[in-house]
DNA sequence: AATCCGGGGGA
DNA sequence: TCCCCAGGATT
């Protein structure tokens, strides 16, 4: 080493993780404590494309212990992509029920008929060709292209967002967590690498009570729970939504799930959907119908076929 | 950059 | 109650 090297491990510029060493062992210490504590989840392991392209989209913004058992059945109806592109929009909308956001069911029904048609009923290893998918973004193209193909490219969610944000000490933009987590992929089983880093998110590294005690990379880590979280300023951190009681989000989640049940007679709508005002259900009933998550058929709305 | 989109669980 | 959740699309 050339005299006046300066010492990655105290790098002032923010940068501790460009160490080659420090990545090195960085992947070692977490890789190790996922392979002998990781939750053995059903889209793990040898998940074939298809079934992580599901598992990714309920997912989006939703725990995992809600997706598990919907995923199984939702597995065992629609194995393939092309199967699913099969089946009327509005049953799939009906097995969505209990994941909420509902439009992704239909961009997953649409993104199987793109596979279907477009890609021979495979799903695409190419990162450009799988964002162009419906409800496919530079989240879950990436989660795809490494769980399912193996590529060496890092997804960032809000888990590895945080992580990669105390880990450096420093509030990330969009895309500096995505530079980082680009940087510390692995040529080896870049899959396993993705899992880890969000399965430490998830359960050690959480953005309420990180439990620091507990963390297998605490030694690399720039922030260690002490002084402001970097976390909290950075990109890709829950934003502040609008109260959900109340809201059009509730009264259109109810529309949906009593047309999961039967198709409605206009003047019930109102009843069905717990709300009085019949103009206002009637403006949310025309913006289902508006972007394919209901249709009318004559008097009733239903879910489309 | 802001909003919209669901709904449930944890602190 | 408030906050968070393996985000994406639209405006």
């Amino acid at each position: 080493m050339a005299a006046g090297t300066v010492d990655r491990a105290d790098d002032p510029s923010g940068e501790p993780l460009a160490d080659p060493a420090r990545r090195a062992r960085l992947q070692a210490l977490l890789l190790a404590w996922y392979h002998r504590t990781a939750r053995d989840l059903p889209w793990r392991g040898d998940a074939d494309p298809w079934a992580v392209l599901v598992s990714e989209a309920m997912l989006q913004q939703t725990q995992v212990a809600r997706v598990v058992p919907i995923f199984a059945s939702f597995m065992a109806r629609w194995p393939t992509a092309p199967a699913l592109a099969a089946a009327p929009a509005g049953e799939v909308v009906a097995a969505w029920q209990g994941l909420g956001y509902n439009r992704r069911a239909l961009r997953l029904h649409r993104a199987a008929t793109v596979i279907t048609s477009e890609h021979g009923g495979t799903v695409p290893e190419d990162l450009g060709v799988l964002q162009r998918l419906p409800g496919v973004g530079a989240y879950t193209a990436r989660a795809v292209a490494a769980f399912a193909h193996g590529l060496a490219v890092a997804p960032v969610d809000t888990n590895v967002a945080r992580v990669l944000a105390r880990l450096h000490g420093r509030a990330l933009s969009r895309a500096a967590a995505q530079e980082r987590a680009d940087a510390l992929v692995p040529d080896r089983d870049p899959g396993a690498w993705g899992q880890a880093l969000m399965e430490l998110g998830a359960r050690v590294c959480t953005a309420r009570t990180p439990r620091c005690d507990e963390c297998p990379v605490a030694p690399m880590c720039a922030w260690r729970g002490q002084g402001p979280d970097p976390a909290a300023s950075s990109a890709h951190r829950s934003r502040p939504q609008a109260r959900f009681e109340g809201s059009d989000r509730q009264v259109r989640g109810r529309l949906v799930q009593a047309l999961r049940e039967r198709p409605v007679p206009g003047p019930e709508l109102s009843a069905a959907a717990g709300e009085p005002d019949a103009e206002r259900v009637r403006r949310l009933a025309d913006a289902l119908v508006a972007e394919g998550m209901a249709e009318w058929d004559a008097d009733a709305l239903r879910l489309p076929r």
